[in-house]
Parts: structure tokens; C-alpha cells; sequence
DNA sequence: GTGTATGCCTAATATGCTTAGGCAAGTGCC
DNA sequence: GGCACTTGCCTAAGCATATTAGGCATACAC
């Protein structure tokens, strides 16, 4: 009988493809061993459950994710920074967008805490150094952001901007313009 | 034998607090039978399937969501309407977290078309009325309104806001005045 | 009271998750 | 090359959920 050579890694991988494919409900260890022409039992080696399957894809998409925010954000600011970040994020959703709904897995704090999630909290700070805003306005800001950038992207996903006028890609620069305006004329407490 | 006295209402409701109480995600058919003490087949003379369940609770959720919003909506205008419609919805959120949950379950079209999905949308817009902007500006803001709610909402329920200063309420009450004053200075195309 | 509709049941099938224990393919040592 | 040992994948079995088919008894209509 011939190995099939199966690994931590290539299962999350192929995780990640088949999340992508037909979306991160349809992850199980079952459809993973189908994938792999193997015995799903055989899957419990390198993983310890289907939640730990989960948790590592997430855990991936989280770190690319963070990955290409980063050389988004290389040598750009103001303005130019927060659309190459914002862009970042809605075209690796529309890429992945199993990966991305992974991403948004309800992690265990300590999990959570560990994971790159906190390197997207630091880049968007990093994008308001642009702007001219003290603490505790920038976190204020940086909530702020996050929840526009994260509830466009999954309202988008949902098929809430597709079939109406005008263009999402149109509303998603105005939307940028005037975070942009707003950042630059942020009100006083 | 007594009879359980099942409806397809009485079903729904009951899956919408079994939601709440243990998240959407625990709602399956068998916990529901659990809860009324009765075989699960016995379910599927008043559902079709377990995601005609979850769609009935979604479509609950999203009509119970717009006649809060509606009510908060009433008599109020410019950034009194914003601040009650967003509250509203961040209420209900934390209120009934999985009715929220819920309420973001992905319809099939034809059920989203007939849901109170569109009553969100004309709710928002009726907020706008209070500023002054034209079409097709008004759908972009309608967009971001929906981004920034949802997306907050949404973060804070993962928990992305709770062990970090400064508190949830501050940021969100701070997010309203920046929307306000953004909407007052909306920027032109 | 009898007839009938219907509410809940038993039974059976399918999919998915998980653990326990076995055999054989590969690895290291002589 | 032959040996022991590790380990990768297997079979087997148990448990939960979803779904359908068909049966019996309760509740209601007349």
C-alpha cells in the first residue's frame, strides 16, 4: 500500500483550497480525506480534531492576510496607505473568500492572542500616523476602520452590493474618499 | 400519549432562545427536540429541513431587528435618528446574540428579496434624509452605514474590543459623532 | 359514536466526528 | 542484507445529527 504522505501542513492547505472552493462550512475532516483518497481516521494523526483544523486554517489565513497587508503598507502613507490597505483586505476576501470567512473563526483567546490578529490592529494604527489624531481618538479611529473594512467586506460577500446600482467598486472608493476626509477633519471629543 | 402541542412558530421560537442561549450554531434540529422532549422525525411535519429551521429563525431575527430599528427611527431626524437606529441594532445585537447571529445567516435570493432586509436599507436611507446629499452619494453612505454597524457589531461580539482600553461604549459612541460630522462634510465626488 | 385527519412515533439510511487497536511500509542499526 | 522499531494508514466500532417512510393513536368533525 502506497503512503499517501499526508502531513500537518498539506492538510491545512488542502483545507484551505477546499474552503476557497466551496466554502468553510464544507471544511470536514471527511471531505479532507476524500481529497486525499484516504481513511478519514487516518486524518487524526496530524490533526487533533475537525476544530483544530479549523483553527489552523484560520490561523493561516489570518498570517496571509497580514502578509500582504504589510507589503501593501511598505513605502506608502496618508491616504495612499489606507486604500492599499483597505484593498489588501477586499481583494484577498474576493480571492479567498473561504479563506477569509476562516478567518473570521471564533478562535479561543489564547489561540486568538498568538495569531496574527494582532499585527492587523498594529498596521492600521500604523496607517493613522498619517493623520493627525492623539490617543484615545487613534483607537477610537482604529475600531472604526476595522469595522467598516471587515462589514463591507462580508456584507459584499453576501451578495448585499450585487445586483444594485450603482457599482460596489464605486461605492468602495467613495467609502475610502471619505474615510480618507474624515481622518483628515477627525471631530473633537 | 400526551401530545407535545408542536407549530411551526412555536418551533421557530423556541430555536431563536435555544440561539441565544447557546449560539446559532447549537441550533440543530435535535437540540430542539430535546427541548420539547419529543423524537426529532417528529420535527419534519412542521419544518422541511434543518436549514428551513434556520431560515425562519433568520427571517424572525431580521423582522424583529426592523421593527426595533423602526421604532427607534420614530420622530427622530439627523444625528438623534443615526445615533437611535445604531443603537438599536447594537442593542439587539447584545441582547439577542444569536437571533444576530442569525440574522446573518445567507439566504437564498428569492427569501432575502422577500425578507425585512429591504426595510434596513430604506431605514438607512430615511437617515440621510437629515443630511444633504445627493444620489448617488446617498447609496454609498447607505453602504458604509450598513459596513460600519454591522462591522462593529460583529468585532465586538468576537470579543475584539472587550480586554483592551478604552471601554466598547466609549468607541462606539465616538464612531456616531464621527459619522455624524462626516455626513454633515460628506466630500464631493 | 364513528370516521378521518393529523400528530407523534418507530425504524432505517446517510453523513460526519472520534477513539482503539492492528498491520505493514519505511527507518536505523548491526 | 537482515534485524528491530517507529509510524503511517487501516479496520472496527460508537456516537451525534439529518432525513425519509410508514404506523398507530389521539383529537376533532359530523
Amino acid at each position: 500500500m502506497v503512503r499517501a504522505g499526508l502531513s500537518t501542513e498539506r492538510l491545512v492547505l488542502a483545507g484551505a483550497e477546499l474552503a476557497d472552493e466551496a466554502g468553510f462550512d464544507q471544511v470536514t475532516v471527511s471531505a479532507l480525506a476524500r481529497r486525499f483518497d484516504v481513511k478519514v481516521a487516518s486524518l487524526y494523526s496530524h490533526l487533533k480534531s475537525s476544530r483544530d483544523l479549523k483553527t489552523r486554517i484560520a490561523l493561516l489565513a489570518l498570517e496571509e492576510l497580514a502578509d500582504r497587508a504589510a507589503e501593501a503598507l511598505a513605502g506608502r502613507a496618508g491616504k495612499d496607505a489606507l486604500r492599499a490597505f483597505a484593498d489588501a483586505y477586499r481583494d484577498y476576501a474576493r480571492e479567498h473568500p473561504g479563506r477569509y470567512q476562516a478567518a473570521r473563526f471564533r478562535l479561543d483567546p489564547e489561540t486568538a492572542a498568538a495569531s496574527a490578529g494582532g499585527r492587523h490592529a498594529q498596521m492600521t494604527r500604523a496607517i493613522l500616523r498619517g493623520y493627525d489624531l492623539t490617543e484615545p481618538e487613534q483607537t477610537h479611529a482604529v475600531r472604526m476602520l476595522g469595522s467598516v473594512f471587515h462589514g463591507y467586506v462580508d456584507l459584499e460577500a453576501a451578495g448585499g452590493f450585487s445586483h444594485s446600482a450603482p457599482d460596489s467598486q464605486e461605492s468602495w472608493t467613495r467609502i475610502l474618499d471619505a474615510l480618507d476626509a474624515l481622518l483628515r477633519a477627525w471631530p473633537a471629543p
